[in-house]
DNA sequence: AGTATTCTGTTTGTTACCAAACATAGCTGG
DNA sequence: CCAGCTATGTTTGGTAACAAACAGAATACT
């Protein structure tokens, strides 16, 4: 846990030009995420964006039987809070911190004056936007075709790509939850992948001893997503614009700011 | 099949207001949509856009055995193409016609044109994402934890809110490689069904005879989209765009036009 | 220290779906 | 009409995950 904290370990707020981060940083707020905290619930209306810094939030979908599944994983990558700027106001979903950290929040209405401004600001949340898509679908994909020990590879991969360090701290009991499981079967993945040296488990504290290794054992899914995040995402220098718009023919928007 | 087309069939473009429509109108062009036609691959650079009028589109996943998994369904409710003006210009899925009719269709530079002016065209198409995104999501739930049934059921009436009578043409075959089951699986969630009384199937056309013991037979999934799609899109009243942007706030935009 | 709690490991039995092969029935076209 | 094809139905066997109950071990509490 770092002692000291910058919106710009958030990889969205530091890809801003420095005119949209300027206007937005006055009104960021650093708070901290306990493990377990819901940011919000199914259908209620979201007050704030977060842009999480060391921590992990999870997208989770409760059924009425009370089982749930994991919709998408979100760290210092992206934000939480999508729905604010698509339109909707409120999900079908609930966001829960699956890693204690502190994120930066910011007003929902602040977030939407920005966004409305139809400039670099609602470019990069889309392209964010459509990096999280691609990872609910392989979601969707994973969940009809892969075993427990493949999804425990991806979800363990996905998480620690968002974590500072190779360790997490999660019980089996939670990570079943996540992957909509039981914890039989998260015990008997988390023993394979133990005997076979890719990981350290011990009571809610894990350690990726062989990342390669786990990648190797994880489903096609891992990988589609981390690309799909990178070409939309990745090698963003910090305060220029051009690279998160390259594909964009209309930049006359950014010549307005 | 209607012997007249009107673009109005569209419901995304029926709910656009006049000065949007008018606008785009002259530069849709009528296409037909044969059955198993991909309108694009993944990875491929999108051309146009697609409003399907009487035919539907799946978004599939292929894994790289050959597997498949349908990631969402695309009707009249709404457009295909997506990552046009999200910003990534391609996906890691594939669009494939699902049952034959016809779309119009838009040169991806209009669309990102209009999507630009950042008026009522972005906001209607940003909330068709989000219901979108519902839809994908509860997929990946419907994946983790109901059956082929319930899933059959779900897909069913999915596909016959996005088409104007009862009945499809879809092979099991088909509908096994849009639920990324086998075939024998669908063969025997469809005579269960058939012999409830609620489907009628005979070699490649499904009549579905009781649609709500259908709801029923289906998972929850089907609700909770069907509701999140009426809560984000329904009711719009053609050429009135107040309703569609209800939420938002600024609509200092729409003066603009 | 000793008790309670939490986390992990294991057991047995059941079920849903996969895998592969084969059987039948309806449509199609010479 | 009959051959060929396509769509559907059925069989047997295997496997992965579910369900429920319980056992052991590490941590937390008093």
């Amino acid at each position: 846990m770092p002692t000291t904290h910058s919106p710009k370990q958030n990889h969205l707020l530091a890809a801003l030009p420095v005119a949209e981060f300027d206007r937005l940083s006055a009104h960021l707020e650093l708070v901290p995420m306990p493990l377990g905290y819901a940011l919000y619930e199914s259908g209620t209306r979201l007050q704030h964006v977060y842009f999480p810094t060391n921590s992990v939030v999870s997208l989770l979908y409760m059924l009425q039987n009370g089982a749930s599944a994991e919709i998408a994983i979100v760290g210092n990558e992206g934000i939480v809070g999508i729905p604010i700027f698509m339109g909707g106001e409120t999900t079908t979903s609930r966001a829960v911190v699956q890693s204690a950290g502190y994120a930066y929040r910011l007003a929902a209405q602040l977030l939407k004056d920005e966004f409305n401004r139809a400039g670099p600001v609602l470019h990069l949340l889309l392209r964010y936007t459509q990096a999280l898509i691609t990872q609910m679908a392989q979601t969707a994909v994973c969940n009809r075709h892969h075993s427990v020990v493949q999804q425990l590879c991806r979800w363990l991969l996905l998480s620690i790509d968002r974590l500072p360090s190779d360790s997490l701290t999660m019980t089996q009991e939670l990570i079943a939850n996540m992957l909509g499981v039981r914890r039989e079967g998260v015990t008997a993945a988390a023993g394979h992948l133990q005997r076979a040296g890719l990981i350290n488990y011990s009571r809610g504290h894990i350690v990726v001893l062989d990342r390669p290794g786990l990648e190797q054992s994880a489903c096609e899914c891992y990988a589609v997503v981390k690309r799909e995040f990178d070409r939309l995402l990745g090698d963003i220098p910090p305060g220029d614009p051009k690279h998160i718009l390259g594909n964009f023919d209309d930049q006359a928007d950014l010549l307005k700011v």
